[in-house]
DNA sequence: CGTGCCGTTGACAGGCGTCAAGTACAGTGG
DNA sequence: CCACTGTACTTGACGCCTGTCAACGGCACG
C-alpha cells in the first residue's frame, strides 16, 4: 500500500530543513507517524502545539458547512504548520501517505514561538501567493502555477510524482476533478507536459508553463 | 472630497488597538497622511518597515502581468500590514481615502519582530479565510461574506459604507464589477440588504446573509 | 476474473465574464 | 441657475468556461 508515495516522499527526507535544526527544542521531541488519510489534528480541536513535516506530506484544509472543502496548502518536508492565535483549530490537518510529523507544545514552552516567526512568515506569503492563483487565474493556469509548485517542492525536477489524488489537486485549486483532469489533458495535448500514469508528471515546456502563470 | 470616506473613517480612530499600545516603539514615530490611492509601498521596492492604520482604510495586492488585480487584504483602523520575510516588497499597499499610517523601522529595531507575531498570525488567519471565499463560494456568496466582514468592522452595524469602489470590492473578491453588482441587486431584491446610494448598505435580513456563507 | 477506486472523457446546462448601452451624481464653467 | 462633462454604477445581451451528471477505462486487490 501506499507504494506510489512512499517512494517520492523517501526521497524529500534529505530535504529536511538544516536552519531550523538549530531548534533543539524541536530536535528533542520525537517523531510521530501517520498513515495516508490519518488526522493529525481537526478542525475544533484544542490548539497550543506547532507541527514540522519531517518526511511526507500534510494537507490541511476548511470544509464549508455544505460539504465544499478548500485545502489551505500542502506541506512538505520542513515545513511548520498549525500554526494560529486562536484556542481552537480552525482547519483540518490530515496525513498524506506515510508521514512524519514533529510536535512542540506551545503551552508547556511559549518562547518557541519566537523562532516560529519565519515559519509564519513563510506560512502567510504561500497564502497570499494562492489567493492570486484562485482568484484571478483560469483553470489552465492554475494547473500551471500548481505543477510549478510541486515542482519546486522536487527540487525544480522536470519529472515528478504528484502526492495526492486528483480530489486534492481540485479542492487546492478551487476546481472539480473533471476540470483538473481536462486541463492536465490540455497541457498534454499542447506538448508542455507528459503523464507517466495517474500520478507522474512530466514538464516538457517549462517555459510555456510559466508564461501560464504570469 | 471623500466626505463619504472621512466620516466612516473618523468614527474608526477609536478603535485603534489598545494591546497594542503597550510597544512603545510605536508610538514614538508620526502618523504619516496619504490621499485617496497614494501608494505607501509598491512592489519591487526594498522591505524593512512595518506599518500600522492609524485611520482611513488600505488596500494590499498583486497585479500579474496581463492586468488582472488581486487585493489581497483590506486594512482598517489598528491593522498591522506590510510584514513579510523576504527584502523586497511583493506587493503595493494603497490608501484609501485619506488615510493615517504608522511605520517602524523593523532595521534599525530588529527586536520589535518579536511583538508582531500575533499581527502576523492575523494577517495569515485572514487570508486563509479569505481562500475559503475565493476558492469555494459563488459569486452572491462572496458578497454576502464580504458584507459581513465590512460590517464587522464597522462594529457589526447594520448600516454602513463601503469604503472602496466596485472595482476593489471586485478585485478582493475575484469578480467582475458587474457581477458585484448583479449580485448585490439580487440581495436587494431578496429583501436582505437595501443600498442606499452607491457606497451606502443596510443589512435587513442579517441571518439571511450568514446562511449564505455556510 | 470480479470488484472497487481513481481517473478520463463526453454531453449539457448554468454561472460568470465580456461587451455595450443606459443611469445617477458630483464638479465645472457659462 | 443650468447645461456640460467625467466618473462610478447598473442593467442587458450574449458567449464561453467550468460545474454537473453520466459513462467508460485502467489498475490494484481479493
Amino acid at each position: 500500500m501506499h507504494t506510489s508515495m512512499s517512494a517520492p516522499s523517501g526521497a524529500r527526507i534529505n530535504a529536511i530543513p538544516l536552519q531550523l535544526r538549530e531548534q533543539g527544542e524541536v530536535e528533542s521531541r520525537p517523531t510521530s507517524s501517520f498513515v495516508d488519510g490519518q488526522s493529525i489534528y481537526s478542525s475544533g480541536e484544542r490548539a497550543g502545539q506547532a507541527y514540522r513535516v519531517e518526511f511526507g506530506a500534510v494537507r490541511v484544509y476548511r470544509v464549508l458547512a455544505n460539504g465544499r472543502r478548500q485545502i489551505l496548502a500542502f506541506h512538505f518536508g520542513g515545513s511548520w504548520f498549525g500554526l494560529q492565535n486562536g484556542d481552537h483549530h480552525r482547519s483540518t490537518a490530515e496525513a498524506i501517505g506515510v508521514t512524519g510529523v514533529k510536535c512542540v507544545s506551545l503551552r508547556e514552552s511559549p518562547h518557541v514561538w519566537n523562532g516560529l516567526l519565519p515559519a509564519v512568515l513563510e506560512n502567510f506569503s504561500s497564502a497570499q501567493e494562492h489567493q492570486l492563483v484562485i482568484g484571478r487565474q483560469s483553470a489552465v493556469e492554475r494547473i500551471a502555477a500548481f505543477l510549478l509548485e510541486m515542482s519546486a517542492h522536487a527540487g525544480h525536477s522536470r519529472r515528478f510524482e504528484l502526492f495526492m489524488p486528483r480530489v486534492d489537486v481540485a479542492d487546492y485549486l478551487g476546481l472539480t476533478i473533471e476540470t483538473v483532469s481536462r486541463s492536465l489533458t490540455k497541457l498534454k495535448n499542447k506538448d508542455i507536459i507528459k503523464l507517466h500514469g495517474a500520478r507522474g508528471i512530466e514538464i516538457v515546456d517549462y517555459r510555456a508553463l510559466q508564461n501560464l502563470c504570469l
